[in-house]
DNA sequence: TCAATATATTGACACTCATCAATATTGAGA
DNA sequence: TCTCAATATTGATGAGTGTCAATATATTGA
């Protein structure tokens, strides 16, 4: 009731954390560290369609289209983007999984999770 | 039952980004955008006592001593620890609470999260 | 006050990366 | 095939930053 834990949400904790998997991890969040590429993703999120092509994408970001166009790259390399074409626009569309597992990983293992889902 | 989702994390969205948020969120992302710092939080949260002075966290990071400090303090200036001093040894604690608002800035707004969980 | 230990700061260097102009590539239509 | 529009790539540049050695600061104990 007064609990202001959310149920599927334990304390964050970073667990055993090798260099390796500190490494991936670290990589994930510097594709967000950039205040552009929270923006793409935004906008993109944004759109009625879920789907937007760079031309949309330029103007409001103020940035030049070979700038936006290596922003999505990054975040289409990353995975947090898929691209599909249609004519001569290519149109990126966010995954939500992705951004899903990377916070997945700031959490306890699944176990623990899901056993608190569940119960 | 055969449904992936996770009631409590509906589909992450970044909504309503604007730039000056944008450059907020982007600079915490940026923070735990390094190998390094992310095993300085997993090695303090897995201390028993939850803290850790900075001579323990030398040797496993296998950096010098300047170069943990001056990740520490990047950590302190964000918000993801607190320091508090014993004799000549400094003891660093996680803040979980920063961590949860951050990956809370990937969710829709709370009210939504609410429902679905509540439901 | 002095010495020893723990931590923080400074300065320098190498490397990454965000950005743009220029150019290349791709696809549609004539 | 040619032209045009949309997007991607290349190359260059400047800003930011992770790292260390050297040094400074702070605390304890004698």
């Amino acid at each position: 009731m007064s609990n202001t834990l959310i149920p599927c949400c334990p304390p964050l904790i970073l667990q055993h954390l090798s260099p390796i998997d500190a490494e991936q991890l670290a990589s994930m969040f510097r594709v967000l560290g950039d205040p552009s590429r929270l923006q793409l993703l935004s906008l993109i999120t944004a759109q009625p369609s879920g789907a937007a092509c760079v031309c949309e994408l330029i103007e409001p970001l103020g940035l030049s289209q070979p700038t936006v166009s290596h922003h999505l790259k990054v975040l289409f390399d990353a995975g947090f983007l898929t691209k599909e074409r249609r004519g001569t626009w290519m149109y990126y569309r966010v995954v939500p999984q992705t951004l899903q597992a990377l916070y997945s990983t700031l959490q306890p293992p699944a176990v623990g999770a899901e056993a608190v889902v569940i119960r």
